[in-house]
DNA sequence: CAGGATCCTCTCTGATACTG
DNA sequence: CAGTATCAGAGAGGATCCTG
């Protein structure tokens, strides 16, 4: 395996604010976006399909969420001219490639997860 | 591999907050802790080695940052009674063994910078 | 149905000053 | 050296109401 310390450090406050691995980790690291995406891995969902599905998720910030997985190119947003119209979002091929990776933290997560929870105890 | 859809997928509001995986995700997705990890995966470091090793992170986040670690059992603190004292922080088996999902994540925004930088401008 | 607009709160981040 | 305390700003998150 790679070695995260063998990768570009970013050492200078720009170098830090450009890093494409600290833009993901952001991204993925905001509160619902990798929900979202374990969501639209199991295929496209409108939009009030994905509302209903995560519970506690605001109208509006699911809006919020989409707009920046869609403008980081994550997920697609495709408008159906239907009345009242329809909108379906979707999992570009870009999208479901970031699936193996948060997969393997995500793993890493429920491996680790009693000692975890026991170091948050102390 | 391991479908992320598959994975125990957080339902209620009380689900979501509890995920070991959310959890895991929104500590990696703050500003410095990656950036932490990934340093201290070099060896240990004394808290002014970290702090004058990475440009604009300032000496109070620093120390939160390195609470937050340290709560997580991913970083360890040990205190030296020298005079002035020194305190090392290092990372634990738990840490070291994070870099590897972590180097995954890495490694696939490294790789798909072009496309991620081409869909930010438009 | 799929949102946009407002307003409000809370957390994260940071600068500055002080301490054992 | 390695912090803690205080204060201030920015941004994420959320409730509510309105619209094509």
């Amino acid at each position: 395996m790679t070695d995260v310390a063998a990768l570009p450090l970013p050492s200078t406050v720009d170098d830090h604010r450009d890093c494409p691995v600290t833009g993901v980790l952001r991204r993925v690291g905001d509160k619902w976006s990798v929900l979202i995406i374990s969501v639209l891995g199991a295929g496209p969902r409108r939009f009030n399909e994905l509302h209903r599905g995560i519970e506690g998720l605001s109208h509006r910030i699911l809006t919020l969420t989409l707009r920046g997985l869609e403008g980081d190119g994550l997920v697609s947003r495709t408008v159906f001219a239907t009345n009242p119209v329809t909108v379906e979002y979707a999992l570009t091929p870009l999208g479901q490639s970031l699936r193996e990776p948060l997969t393997a933290v995500a793993e890493w997560a429920l491996r680790h997860r009693a000692e975890l929870e026991a170091a948050r105890r102390d």
